[in-house]
DNA sequence: TATTGTTATACTCTATAACTATA
DNA sequence: TATAGTTATAGAGTATAACAATA
């Protein structure tokens, strides 16, 4: 049974609202840890899809989390700057590059693991267990079914 | 019961960034639907706090969103300049202002509670009423309870 | 001495489009 | 002619701190 439509619509109107403010504080304390670790938001989540799915091209990763060409080539330039993943001419095309983690990228990936758990852990702790996983099944649907 | 862990804990890796897609998605649509009217997202969050509840020193509103008060100071010049909003000099304190809004800001609080309604209703609606309840409880739950 | 708000300044992010080289 | 990637440039957004007025 749902709530009474007035309320609920007062409630629906905060749904962005609360969204946004999560979100802001996950991204908050992410962007914190990862200052330890010199990185920015976009070269950590760049670090993670490459760790998870290496060889991509910038074109993959790019649409991988909608973030422009000029944006994936910037964050490369650092990270490959740092050490941490490399450039490597593709098989298929030569006017691609296969994104690559090194040894480097290789070694820091259990301290980016680390930084995910704890973060995500953070902002859940006052959930149980299979609240999280409904909430976190709940948002999938959404942003499966969403476009 | 729960996932088994390694599960969960992948799960668990992809919170953080499921709330980030799901962010942004609202907040590239409601961006979309503001523009036709020339408002920004941090000034419509002014029009509906200020809506909500008038009088409130700039200050006040800095801090209901965690927004520097020069932030609040330049979204208010063009929100007045454009005769939505004024500042009155407050009755307690000759050094605050308390922004109301116009007769022109109400007339345009229909469409800004109409966009705020379809923006959320349309990222929402593959759940169900009480799915919808169930989501939005949770993640107060998360909002009140961190920090 | 602390607070409210404004402003100047610099810095970062993002967006646009021009460019090279491939296909 | 279209694609992958780079780069230059401009614009928006954000942060820092200095400032005036008031408490």
């Amino acid at each position: 049974m749902s709530l009474p439509t007035d309320i609920r619509k007062t409630r629906e109107g905060s749904f962005g609202w609360m969204l946004q403010r999560l979100a802001r504080r996950v991204e908050a304390r992410l962007a914190d840890r990862l200052q330890a670790l010199d990185l920015n938001i976009l070269q950590f989540a760049i670090m993670m899809t490459v760790l998870e799915r290496p060889a991509q091209t910038q074109a993959a990763i790019g649409q991988g989390f909608d973030v422009p060409a000029y944006a994936i080539s910037r964050a490369l330039d650092g990270l490959e700057a740092r050490g941490l993943v490399e450039r490597r001419m593709a098989a298929a095309s030569r006017r691609s590059f296969e994104v690559h983690v090194t040894a480097a990228g290789q070694a820091l990936a259990p301290q980016l693991r680390a930084i995910v758990q704890e973060v995500n852990a953070g902002v859940t702790q006052s959930l149980t267990a299979a609240e999280t996983d409904h909430l976190l099944e709940l948002m999938a649907r959404l942003l499966a079914d969403t476009e």
